[in-house]
DNA sequence: CTAATTGCAAAAGCTTTGCAGCGCA
DNA sequence: TGCGCTGCAAAGCTTTTGCAATTAG
């Protein structure tokens, strides 16, 4: 049984062919952070024939059991990532659109301690950073 | 002249009454985070007759004439801000709605360095932190 | 007077939903 | 077999746009 099947199973989701075609595509797509619509063409792309609405539902069943993690870098469209379980934020280049992770340790504890400095529990954060080429 | 006359003048807009309710209303609004719907529910309310798509092509252009900062913060609908020249974040509260304004210099100067070190340069970013109260 | 602005309604994107048929367990 | 899942098309929401009428300077 392959890795994809099981991690479906695991969610309490069935095994279907769109399911596993997603996930796949997620697991071995060179650009991580795709929207619905590009799941929707690359499928169609590879031959396989799931429609836009599919693309959707099954997206949203993968952030629900934790499989994916959606972003809504700009507003319009959301970009969804496989979630691998290391946490990280993300740089958008605003020429390019090229999308760079990255991962600092004393921004997530500043969040935290101002979370709490406002008597509040940190439950989640969104931090873009827009950035350009130095040159450019 | 009032003063509000003199900033729409300044951006290079002319002074028409939707333009100026709708500053005033920014000005005024006991809530500072406002999606378009909620400044034309407003207006309706107050009793002035402004189509929502003028409400929408005011807040844009006041965006582009920096007198209001628009936020994307969840997905679905931009809230608007007065752009009161004093930088900050927000955290958003999850279970009341509740928005608080925040900012850390600290953070500010991570996030130029990290941008750095990624041979970019920062030209703008969006940090929204979410959260809720301790005891809930 | 003239160009900018407005209101209305229609259109455009992205996303969700209703429903009949199909497919996994 | 039965319930979940899918595809299609239609609907929903926020936001934008075309256009004729209106208004500021």
């Amino acid at each position: 049984m392959s890795n994809e099947n099981q991690e479906l199973r695991k969610a309490g989701l069935k095994v279907t062919l769109p399911r596993v075609k997603i996930l796949q595509l997620l697991e071995s797509a060179s650009e991580q952070h795709l929207s619905a619509e590009d799941v929707y063409k690359m499928l169609l792309e590879a031959g396989e024939d799931v429609g836009l609405a599919t693309v959707y539902r099954v997206l949203t069943q993968f952030e629900a059991a934790g499989l994916v993690i959606r972003h809504n870098f700009d507003g319009g469209h959301s970009v969804f990532e496989l979630d691998r379980g290391d946490h990280h934020d993300h740089m958008v280049c605003t020429d390019t659109g090229q999308v760079i992770e990255f991962h600092n340790e004393q921004i997530e504890e500043l969040q935290h301690q101002i979370a709490e400095e406002h008597g509040y529990e940190l439950t989640g954060h969104s931090l873009v950073l827009y950035v350009k080429k130095k040159d450019s």
